[in-house]
DNA sequence: CTGTTAGCGCGTTCAA
DNA sequence: TTGAACGCGCTAACAG
C-alpha cells in the first residue's frame, strides 16, 4: 500500500509537503503542488483514514443502535444515513436483538473512540446504565425522554393522539380501544393523558378492558387480536401506538375471517411502508424529519457550524381501515 | 483518555508489559500481570481500537452495501450482523439509494482500509467497475453472478421456480403469469429457463403478454397491477420474483376492490415479513442461510480458521393467496 | 514556502 | 521475564 512517504519520494519533496497539499493546510508552491499531485496520481495513492483518525482523535462516524430491523427503522435509517453522508459522516449500525449486553458493547464503541457519537433508536438497557456513556460523546434517541445528557427527537404524542382520537370521534366511533406501548415510555404516558382527557371531554365511556399495554415486541399486535377475538364486549375501533402492531393485529384477525373496517376499525401510528401496503389508516408525524433532527443534533454537538432543525407536524392519513 | 502508558506508570512496569497482558502474547510474570490488571481497573483504561487497527492493518469490520431499505434487507442484515458479531466483526452499512457514485464511495472504504471486506446486497454499478475493488479485499454479493473474484450466495432459482410452477399446476392453475426482475440478472435467466421448460413439459400455453419484466424498484408490483386491471385476457395467477412486488400488486388491486385469491392467485418469493403479514403464499429459500453463508465466505477469506457453509433448500409456504 | 521533528496509542522485535 | 526502541501512516508545530 502506497503511503505518504512514497509520494514524497516520487515527487522529490518531504512528506510534510505532501500532507499540506492533502489537507490544503498551509502554504505550498504551485510547482511542488503539481509535482505532488502527479506523483499521487502515478502511484495511485490512497490516504489511510485510520492513521488520520488516530492523529485527529475523530472518526467521523456515528453509531446507530437499534434492537432489530423493524419496519419503522428502514425509513428512519435511510434519512439518517443520507444526512450523515451529506455532512461527511459514516454510520455504524448495531442491531442488538434486544440483548442488553450487545447494547452495552455498542455503547462501548463510543468509549473506544470508534465512533464520535451514538444514536439509540430504542433503548434496551435502563437509562441509568446508558447515562454514563454520555461523557464520551453526544447521545441521541428516538425514545422520548427529557434529560439534559441525551437528545430526544420525540414528538409530543399527546397532541398527535388527541388529534387522532378526535378524528375517530368525528367518524362516529364511540367504543374506542387503545393499544399502548411500554408503560414506562414517556410517549405512552402522553397518550394516556390524551385519552383520559378525551374521554372526559367527550363524555365517552372508557372501558378499562380496552386499555391494553401491548408487549413492545414482535407479534404484540397478534396478541391483542387474540384477546379481541375471545372477548364479548368488543370495541368498534382500536387506536394503535404503531403501524407494525396494527398490521399484526389485522393480519391475525384476517386469519380467522374477520376484516377491517367491517368488524373492527383500526388506526395505526407511524405511516410506514407496511401501513401503506395494507391500507391501514394512520397518523404520520414525519419520521423523516425526526431522523434528520436526530442527526442534526449529533452533528451540532460535534462541530462548530450548526445544522438547522425542522418543525414536526402530525397528519392523518385516511386509508381503508376506518369507516 | 487513559493510555497504555498511564497504566504502565501506575503499575510500575513498561508499556510493553502492559501490552503483553492486553494481548496475552508473550511471557508475563503473574506478579506484574496482577499489578497491570489492577492499574487498568483503577484508571478505567480502555484500549484505543484505532491505534490497534493502524498497527495491525486490520479493522475487523465488514462493509455492507445495499441500495435502499427493502423488506428483504431486514432479515438478511440481521442474520449477517449476528454472525459478524459472534465472530468478532463489526458491520458498516452503506445505503446508496441506487446512486452509483455513492456505491463507489462505499467500495472505496475497502481501498482506504476502513473495512476488511465488503458485502454487496444488490449492485448498482456494472460488475466491471466493481471488479477492481476485489484486489483490496474479499467481496461477496447476494446477486447471482459466477466469477472467481466475488462470492455469490445465490440459490439456483431454476430449481425453486420450477418447484413453484409445478405447485401452481397441481393446484389447478393453467393460465400462469410471470413477473420477473431485471432481465440481465442471472436469476431472472434461470427463472426464464424454468418457465419455458415448464410450459413445454406440461403443455400449458405461455402467453407472452403475461411474461412481465417488472421494474426492479419500488412500486414495480403496482405497475403490474395496473396492467392487469386494464387487460382483457387475464391470467389466473401471477408468480412473482419477490414478496415485495407481490405485496405491492395485492395492495394496488385491493384499492379498486379486487381480491386474491378470488380474482387472481398470487405467489411471492422470499418469505419475508410482509408476505407473512399479508398472508401471501410464497417460497422460502432460507434467506438466513444465505446471509450466514455470505458472512462465512468473507470471514474465511480473512482468517485462518474456517466457518462452515450451510445447505440451502426451497420450501413452499402455503398461505392464503392461492386457491 | 519547505524540511525536520515530534507525537497520536499500540504491537512487536531485539537485547538483556 | 522484561524494557528500550522502532514502526504503523499521518498531521502539526517549529525552525529555517
Amino acid at each position: 500500500m502506497a503511503t505518504i512517504i512514497d509520494v514524497a519520494k516520487k515527487a522529490g519533496v518531504s512528506k510534510s509537503t505532501v500532507s499540506r497539499v492533502l489537507t490544503s493546510n498551509g502554504y505550498v508552491s504551485e510547482v511542488s503542488r503539481q509535482k505532488v499531485l502527479l506523483a499521487m496520481e502515478e502511484i495511485g495513492y490512497i490516504p489511510n483514514l485510520l492513521a488520520r483518525q488516530l492523529q485527529s482523535g475523530v472518526t467521523k462516524t456515528i453509531g446507530f443502535i437499534a434492537p432489530s430491523y423493524m419496519s419503522a427503522l428502514g425509513k428512519f435509517l435511510q434519512v439518517f444515513m443520507e444526512n450523515a453522508k451529506n455532512n461527511g459522516y459514516y454510520v455504524n449500525l448495531y442491531l442488538t436483538g434486544g440483548d442488553k449486553q450487545k447494547e452495552i458493547e455498542a455503547l462501548n464503541q463510543l468509549k473506544y473512540k470508534q465512533v464520535d457519537g451514538i444514536f439509540i433508536l430504542t433503548r434496551t438497557n435502563d437509562w441509568e446504565t446508558i447515562k454514563p456513556y454520555s461523557q464520551y460523546g453526544p447521545l441521541a434517541t428516538w425514545n422520548r425522554i427529557e434529560e439534559p445528557w441525551i437528545y430526544s427527537s420525540y414528538v409530543d404524542h399527546y397532541e398527535g393522539y388527541l388529534k387522532a382520537l378526535n378524528y375517530l370521534y368525528d367518524r362516529g366511533y364511540r367504543k374506542i380501544g387503545h393499544v399502548l406501548g411500554n408503560m414506562e415510555n414517556l410517549n405512552t404516558k402522553a397518550r394516556l393523558r390524551a385519552l383520559t382527557e378525551f374521554h372526559e371531554l367527550k363524555q365517552v365511556p372508557l372501558n378499562e378492558e380496552w386499555l391494553i399495554e401491548a408487549a413492545y415486541n414482535k407479534n404484540g399486535g397478534r396478541e391483542v387480536a387474540k384477546k379481541w377475538l375471545e372477548s364479548l364486549d368488543k370495541p368498534d375501533v382500536f387506536a394503535f401506538y404503531s403501524d407494525q402492531s396494527a398490521a399484526e393485529f389485522i393480519s391475525e384477525i384476517e386469519l380467522v375471517g374477520f376484516k377491517s373496517p367491517e368488524d373492527i376499525g383500526v388506526l395505526g401510528f407511524d405511516n410506514n411502508e407496511v401501513s401503506e401496503l395494507m391500507h391501514i389508516s394512520t397518523v404520520d408525524y414525519s419520521l423523516e424529519k425526526q431522523a434528520s433532527n436526530s442527526f442534526a443534533y449529533l452533528y451540532n454537538q460535534l462541530n462548530e457550524d450548526q445544522l438547522p432543525f425542522e418543525q414536526l407536524v402530525f397528519e392523518l392519513m385516511e386509508r381503508k381501515t376506518l369507516k
